[in-house]
DNA sequence: GCTTCAACGTA
DNA sequence: CGTACGTTGAAGCA
């Protein structure tokens, strides 16, 4: 599938070719493209709007490509007045606001076109259109032949048989030609009495009215009659009916409408025409603001495939032609045939490494199974069958089977764990998987949340996929209408995968994931499918007990709080909170919040302090009670019929690499409290087995922060074999460990975690309730001990602003333009950001090895015990009988061998009947 | 019925 | 003025 691209040669015309000269109207372009694509869909992670610059370029690459042009130019409006706002002060008068998403997107426009090698010209005083109108005339007079770009009409004046204007259309892509036969049949005038037709019809956008009545059909028949609108004026006596008289009471409009849509072609321009060939593209520089503006590969490679970057031909490059057509030739099998269709088309002994079957399903998954209502298959070429599996027979059935858990056929998928659960439900295994393209694409841009089929269409592929009223069903909306048949979309669906994976996987070659995706990511997919099925085993009746005593301490909570305050009140409400704290009683305020003054726990502890009310000290202990009875209310609701609980594992969410967990989320279950600790009482081992292991890291962001820095101080900490933070508290008091009290150990370890996230001097004063001063004293003489820290953070950020992007120990990147914003707190959130993503996602890839070694260590020792849960740095164990031992020694091991960092990786085990007695 | 906000649980 | 998540109830809107 890699090809070498052909080294484009558009910008040396052929010989005897004339040299063609592209013109576009920057603005009038830009605009067309922002209303024709939806906002809402383009945007970066950081709210930077695209649409316009996605179109723009777009646009700019068809023409490229289609019309080979020579020499080319935008021509942009300046914000300054023009000579005609000096002439007509209503001149463009009531033109809508524009929106606010589109301004911040011509900078952007500009500076992609500089990289690319078009000229960006505009003159003071003049509009884009009198700019291009004089580059026009100059184009014709030196020989070339011109095309312009424009969505404004007044360009049509300028055509002749050597000028052609393209107009935009319903679409952007669709840009009709407009040479004087085509002005001629669409206005019923020839394009030198456009002016006079505009003039009559005037024009709404530019707030110049024409005459009433009179539309361009009027318009050309009297301009037809009477030869010109000079010739109209002369005799205007003789137009008759109301129209008429329309004209004669508005000939000064028109007059002026004349005036002002003359287009000037002498405008003074430094360049000339002759300097405005194609430059050759600055290809770093497209990268990196593409990659800022977090467009994908397919508009990439379309680009290069039509312009001058110096490397042309390189390996590696994508064949363009592979995805540009998209051409979906469906022919959806008759159900009962499978057998003989995968037979012809997906042959159990076709060639390795044959192009993989793209893979749609429809139906649901969740809960750690799921259900399958429909299934295709679309092979190269673009046959596909369609499934309903309420209609196989045996012989179907066997046939489908085979092929979708043979290894030898490859497949792809768009959410594998999904098809996985769904499938695995009806009894069908799915082998052969070589790539997801939500995993690929979270891989390309860990920053966006959703990786929907139909976005990552638009975004990789160019194509509008729409979505139909009854659901599942896709067409192309290229203008090309497609049947709707049932299976069809889906059959649609699969095919966009197999494309998307294509696209994808070139993009994450370029961006150095691939590794991650084959022997991380997809593999994962696998262990935390059959983690989601297993689910974990919870103890109902305890759950409910919990449950009650919550409520009555809540319930109790309520009725004081009540009583205090003499009447009654929601104490979940924080608006009616702040009515009682700080209305009613008086309390002092507290930090200033968008709807008035906080009430969080930090604010509540701190009235309780300034006053001798009670009322804080309540609302607090409220507070616990109801997030605690919640918290138990929502596991109660989400225990299976299986007494066991199955959350869902999401792979793509987190944009550092972690794993997050919802539905429920059973990665934020109490711990920090001896009361809520209560709650993992509730998670238990299950029939069948015989206790629950827990296995978890020890201070590994702070192991990272030792390899990645190479502090040997660090290091050395933690080869010691001291308590690590009492350690670490000896070195920066310069005392034994042996007198670091817990005052010193804990600040020296809230110190260091605070580190890994960024903390200030303040933030670290107010969590540890001391004086700032003080704070930036232990921060320096931290520092003073370990400076390698503070180096490498710097050094991590820094190296991030430079190439925009930060690193994790496997290659993990996270993209961060906004380290080079103008806006300080952006910045500085970047900044953190940059610094934190390296630490966290290098342990998340440790750690998802981590699964992987474990998993496959269990399966290939034949072990029963199985893991069911990751809270980040921690695995939860479900083990069979007579296991213990083995499974404790050989999830220390995998877990301890699973990166080879300059500090040793800690593991500390305990199991227990549940989850609580499992700690350690 | 939907979205937004404040609040709070975990690593 | 500390990173990464998900869930809840209240409030405001349609």
């Amino acid at each position: 599938m890699v090809t070498k691209r052909e080294t484009p040669e558009q910008t040396a015309p052929t010989a005897g070719g004339r040299p063609r000269l592209l013109l576009l109207d920057g603005h009038s372009m830009a605009f067309r493209a922002f209303f024709a694509l939806p906002v809402e869909k383009f945007g970066t992670s950081t709210g930077q709007s695209t649409n316009a610059v996605y179109g723009f370029a777009s646009m700019l690459v068809k023409l490229l490509r289609d019309e080979e042009p020579t020499h080319v130019a935008v021509a942009w409006d300046l914000s300054g007045p023009t000579f005609r706002d000096e002439e007509y002060d209503g001149y463009k008068g009531g033109r809508s606001e524009t929106p606010p998403e589109f301004p911040s997107q011509v900078p952007l426009t500009q500076d992609l076109m500089r990289m690319i090698g078009v000229t960006n010209l505009s003159a003071p005083g003049f509009e884009a259109d009198d700019v291009i109108a004089t580059l026009a005339h100059r184009g014709c007079e030196a020989g070339m032949e011109v095309l312009i770009a424009s969505g404004d009409r007044d360009a049509f004046q300028l055509v002749t048989e050597d000028c052609t204007v393209l107009y935009p259309g319903k679409s952007l892509s669709d840009l009709r030609r407009m040479d004087p036969e085509a002005v001629q049949d669409k206005y019923g005038v020839p394009p030198e009495r456009y002016r006079d037709l505009a003039a009559l019809v005037g024009e709404k956008a530019d707030n110049l009215p024409g005459v009433p009545g009179v539309g361009p059909k009027t318009a050309a028949k009297w301009i037809t009659k009477f030869g010109s609108l000079e010739a109209l004026v002369e005799r205007a006596d003789e137009v008759t009916g109301k129209a008429g008289q329309n004209f004669r009471d508005h000939l000064a409009d028109v007059l002026r409408n004349q005036r002002l849509n003359k287009l000037v072609t002498e405008v003074p321009l430094e360049s000339d025409v002759r300097d405005l060939g194609l430059g050759e593209t600055d290809r770093a520089g497209v990268d990196a603001l593409f990659d800022n503006l977090e467009f994908a590969s397919n508009l990439r490679e379309r680009l290069y495939a039509v312009v001058r970057t110096g490397d042309d031909g390189r390996e590696g490059a994508e064949d363009g032609a592979d995805v540009a057509g998209f051409d979906v030739d469906v022919t959806v099998a008759e159900t009962g045939r499978v057998a003989d269709w995968l037979t012809e088309h997906a042959s159990a002994d076709g060639v390795t490494g044959a192009a993989p079957a793209g893979i749609a399903l429809e139906g649901t998954w969740g809960q750690g199974t799921g259900r399958v209502d429909g299934l295709a298959v679309t092979v190269a070429g673009g046959a596909s069958l369609f499934v309903d599996p309420t209609l196989l027979d045996a012989s179907d059935n066997e046939a489908l089977a085979a092929f979708l858990a043979d290894p030898a056929r490859p497949k792809v998928v768009h959410e594998y764990k999904g098809a996985l659960l769904a499938l695995g439900a009806h009894g069908w295994e799915l082998g052969g998987v070589v790539s997801d393209t939500a995993l690929a694409a979270y891989l390309v841009q860990p920053g966006q949340r959703r990786f929907d089929l139909l976005d990552l269409c638009r975004k990789y592929l160019g194509l509008e996929l729409e979505e139909k009223d009854d659901g599942a069903q896709l067409s192309l909306d290229l203008g090309e209408e497609v049947e709707n048949g049932r299976g069809h979309g889906l059959a649609v669906r699969a095919a966009a995968v197999r494309d998307l994976a294509v696209v994808l996987s070139a993009e994450l070659d370029r961006r150095g994931g691939d590794h991650l995706l084959r022997e991380v990511e997809l593999p994962l997919v696998d262990v935390l499918a059959r983690m989601e099925r297993a689910g974990i085993a919870a103890d109902r009746p305890y759950l409910e007990e919990l449950q009650g005593e919550f409520a009555a301490a809540g319930r109790a909570a309520v009725a004081r709080a009540h009583e205090i305050v003499g009447r009654e009140f929601n104490l979940g409400s924080p608006k009616q909170l702040q009515q009682v704290l700080f209305e009613d009683l008086g309390l002092p305020r507290t930090k200033k919040i968008k709807t008035g003054y906080t009430t969080d726990a930090d604010a509540l502890a701190w009235l309780a302090t300034q006053s001798d009310n009670e009322l804080p000290g309540v609302l607090l202990h409220h507070r616990d009670q109801t997030k605690l009875r919640t918290t138990v209310e929502g596991l109660i609701k989400t225990i299976a019929d299986d007494d066991r609980i199955h959350t869902t594992f999401n792979q793509t969410v987190a944009a550092t690499g972690r794993l997050s967990s919802t539905d429920p989320n059973l990665q934020n279950i109490p711990i920090r409290t001896d009361v809520g600790r209560r709650i993992r009482r509730a998670f238990v081992v299950g029939p069948g087995y015989q206790e629950l292991l827990t296995a978890d890291y020890s201070q590994i962001e702070l192991r990272i922060m030792a390899h990645l820095s190479g502090e040997q101080a660090l290091i050395d900490a933690f080869n010691s074999g001291y308590d690590f933070h009492a350690h670490m508290a000896a070195q920066v008091f310069d005392i034994d460990v042996e007198e670091v009290d817990g005052e010193a150990r804990s600040r020296i370890k809230a110190m260091s975690y605070g580190l890994a996230y960024g903390l200030s001097a303040y933030g670290l004063s107010q969590q540890l309730g001391i004086a700032p001063d003080e704070a930036k004293k232990l921060m320096e003489d931290y520092f003073a001990s370990f400076g390698g820290v503070r180096d490498y953070l710097h050094e991590v950020v820094e190296q991030a602003r430079k190439v925009g992007y930060t690193e994790t120990i496997l290659g993990r990147r996270r993209y961060l333009p906004d380290l080079t914003s103008d806006n300080r707190q952006r910045r500085e959130m970047a900044e953190r950001m940059a610094l934190n993503a390296p630490i966290q996602g290098s342990a998340a890839d440790i750690i998802k090895v981590a699964m992987l070694q474990v998993d496959a260590a269990l399966t290939e020792g034949g072990h029963a015990s199985r893991v069911l849960l990751q809270v980040h740095d921690e695995l939860v164990v479900e083990v069979a009988p007579g296991e213990r031992e083995a499974v404790e020694n050989l999830v220390t091991h995998e877990m301890g061998t699973a990166y080879d960092l300059r500090v040793p990786l800690g593991v500390s085990v305990g199991s227990g009947q549940n989850w609580h007695d499992a700690a350690h």
